[in-house]
DNA sequence: GACTTTTATCGTATATTTACGATCAACGAT
DNA sequence: ATCGTTGATCGTAAATATACGATAAAAGTC
């Protein structure tokens, strides 16, 4: 139970995720929406500073890239991440286990 | 981008292991671990109320149950809810491209 | 019934999160 | 150079999370 890197490491992307707005724009880039940052703030009851802070939560966490382009930003999803996200959450069972399914 | 029910549900299951002391307890309990409260106490550095306050959290979001044995408690996980959390992040990801790898 | 063990809950202090308006910085266009 | 657009950052208020000691509640033991 000694707090293995893994937990650390699932839990901050956990954290990350855990909140609707951020799953939502994970969701959202992910499926190649538009990546402009005004796109996402449009799509999104908050205001555009609490978006923007949203973003810089799951860019933090490595979910996504943010590229700036001329006066806008482009922003895109990390796939990588998604499947270390699963990979650390199916590591949450025993290998044991889970091939057993 | 409407927040679609399913970004409520990964928001709340990841909330809930979003800490590290609760993705190791998790761990532990999926793992077979002995589910009585007092075991998991032992083996993380916090204190017995904190540890109890995770518990708490844990069996809200449904990721533990635990049952009254006596004077103890005995927790053990919920491995559909992993199961249903795995889908849920996974299914942030568009199922075409998912089905590509 | 008094006592011990086990776990939950209360009260509380501190830290973090969330949300917003206001403002700043960068850039393109005029 | 000024202006409008875009997005980040600041300041701040309110809510939530985290951690702990103290205490209560439940159950078994003497």
């Amino acid at each position: 139970m000694d707090l293995k890197s893994e937990d650390e490491e699932l839990a901050r992307l956990a954290k990350a995720v855990a909140h609707p707005a951020r799953a939502a724009i994970v969701r959202f880039l992910l499926s190649g929406g538009e990546c402009v940052c005004g796109g996402i703030v449009d799509r999104i009851p908050l205001a555009q500073a609490t978006v923007s802070q949203h973003l810089k939560v799951l860019k933090e966490a490595g979910w996504i890239k943010g590229e700036v382009d001329g006066p806008r930003v482009c922003y895109c999803a990390r796939p990588e991440t998604l499947q270390r996200f699963v990979e650390l959450a199916r590591g949450l069972e025993p290998t044991m286990k889970r091939s057993r399914s």
